[in-house]
DNA sequence: TGAACATATGAACAATTGTTCATATGAGAT
DNA sequence: ATCTCATATGAACAATTGTTCATATGTTCA
């Protein structure tokens, strides 16, 4: 075995040793991380919140944003590739919205804890 | 006005006003970023998946986890700042354990978003 | 009081991130 | 074809991140 340990004491070995067999897998542990981390900036979580209201192609999400096409490009591709975001080309534009309900889900609840803190 | 991009064309004017004036503040965004960003990490995800299972010390975690302590506690203080977790001290000892329904709800939608993917 | 233990934290380092700038791609119009 | 427009992307840079190591804090027990 690799991973022992022998730093530091155990309190409870039981509990220990259940969760430990219970734990998620390295690869969804990262995914979900992934996925996390690609909400963890507030130029994208005002992306998610702009798509939240309408489908918007990235020449007016930059207009509504007041950032450059090329910044709202790069962190749209980031969304993209966790499928935060999805995409429909309709001419010269790329129109993107949310791509499922989850997403909105994951938001607002995150918007719930943050005013719940505000109130304490 | 600063904020003036004339680099862009806007295709749907409207839309891009009407949301431009809906949308959240900077605090706002930063803060959910920032309680996003918190969940973005493998370590941490791991730590919120152990604590949504049973209220544990740092030491149990570090073992959990197979991870240093030192390493543990400062992932723990990133979730405290930002209310992920909670804790008691009991004796030499601090339990640990997820602050509210919110956080085990985004984890549960992230969860199914990224289960959702591998379907497709 | 002092020793042992559980936890927290500061400094340091490599690794990753978000933006800007310059340029590429690819579609529609002339 | 050529020009223009909407979008994507590569390189570069400062800024931020997660871990390790060493050490500090604070509690319990003798």
């Amino acid at each position: 075995m690799v991973n022992e340990l022998c730093e530091t004491t155990i309190i409870d070995k039981k509990s220990v040793e259940a969760i430990k067999k219970a734990m998620i897998e390295r690869g969804t542990a990262d995914r979900l991380a992934e996925t996390f981390k690609a909400l963890g900036d507030p130029t994208r979580i005002k992306i998610i919140y702009a798509l939240s209201k309408k489908r918007l192609c990235v020449c007016d999400l930059s207009a509504t944003l007041g950032m450059s096409q090329s910044a709202v490009s790069h962190q749209l591709r980031i969304l993209r590739n966790l499928k935060l975001v999805k995409f429909e080309k309709k001419g010269k534009s790329v129109y993107y919205s949310l791509d499922d309900d989850h997403i909105l889900s994951m938001f607002e609840k995150c918007v719930e804890h943050v005013n719940e803190q505000k109130e304490r």
